[in-house]
DNA sequence: TCATAACTTGGCTATTTTGCCAAATAACCA
DNA sequence: TGGTTATTTGGCAAAATAGCCAAGTTATGA
């Protein structure tokens, strides 16, 4: 696919740290750990799934440069390895559709 | 799935606006129209692809609520719902990892 | 009315992503 | 050393996504 996007290792890059946090469970995470840093037991009591899809998803984000993790004793703790996070995603909350898959105009935005 | 996370309307919601995103192609998009609006013939010529492919990544951000389009004669021009998208991908830049995949604690960030 | 241009939609296959279970690894304690 | 807890990894099947071609739709203009 020699798009001009998928060509460009910039764009590429942006795309997957926007895609790691693309999922529900990864952004509640995401939102959780800015009031601080969890360790995966905790973080999987908050998602509820699985441990090991939890660790998948811990994985995603900390490939993506999202969380960086530190290991102290049989714990891994989780934090965010940047502060913006909170800006970059209250501009979210403005822009989704009130109902999904339909087209109207959005009004209330910024 | 009955996990926290996918089981939240308004983390769903918001995870679908970044997985809109999350495309080199639908980002590459997006930032253009930071610039202005565009018709889908200029934007297919920018991005590369089919224009079957452009209007398809230009209907999952219409349906997230990220653009909004109108259509003038011939020409469906595409703009963004909202202004704030800029210091939404602001942040992302600071975040990737330099080398994709590989976990080094980050510098430089924020 | 017919032809043409600009988009969108349907349909298909290839690829990627999810999320579970089971097994492996790591650190701790008795 | 052996057992237990915390986490990661391998592997798999189901689901979602990407992108192409072909066909449909809408507006324009001859």
């Amino acid at each position: 696919m020699p798009s001009t996007a998928t060509a460009s290792p910039s764009l590429a890059r942006r795309a997957a740290v926007l895609k790691a946090l693309a999922h529900p469970s990864r952004l509640l995470i995401t939102e959780t750990l800015m009031a601080g840093e969890q360790c995966v037991c905790e973080l999987r009591e908050l998602v509820g799934d699985d441990v090991s899809t939890v660790s998948k998803h811990l994985s995603v984000l900390r490939n993506a440069g999202v969380l960086v993790c530190e290991k102290r004793g049989l714990n891994v703790y989780y934090r965010l390895s940047c502060d913006c996070f909170g800006d970059f995603l209250g501009c979210v909350d403005r822009v989704g559709p009130e109902s999904p898959s339909l087209q109207k105009p959005l009004k209330n935005c910024c």
